[in-house]
DNA sequence: CCAGTGACGGCTA
DNA sequence: TTAGCCGCCACTG
């Protein structure tokens, strides 16, 4: 552990693979989870940083609102949609149906 | 070095 | 209620 900064990358990896199938969670989550509340853009910088060196489930990773935002980021914008109805969660209009009910708080469930 | 941008989120008008 | 602005942090031009 211990490294430097980055370590922070490596957190969010580490939480995102932590995500159960069928559930998702939100950039600010993690972000609150890992010390650094308010910056949730890093979260989401750090996914794309993750993109072609680490396989996660960023899929499962959505905004407060349960909105696909990121899926322009995946090799193919409806892969994450793909991806999550495969789980069982529906999606509808780039948003997840019910996100409150399949919400994954590390903070709460993950401790 | 300075300004703009971005897989976000909370507050104000 | 809906829309817009600011703040956090890192990267690019």
């Amino acid at each position: 552990m211990s490294e430097g900064k980055k370590n922070f990358f490596e957190d969010v990896y580490e939480v995102v693979k932590l995500i159960p199938e069928g559930r998702v969670t939100s950039y600010g989550a993690i972000a609150s989870y890992l010390g650094s509340k308010g910056s949730a853009r890093m979260v989401g910088w750090a996914l794309i940083a993750s993109h072609p060196l680490t396989r996660i489930p960023a899929h499962r990773v959505v905004n407060r609102v349960g909105m696909l935002t990121g899926k322009q980021h995946f090799e193919q914008p409806n892969a994450m949609q793909e991806n999550l109805e495969k789980e069982g969660i529906k999606v509808k209009n780039d948003q997840v149906v019910e996100f409150e009910k399949l919400f994954w708080d590390p903070a709460r469930e993950l401790l």
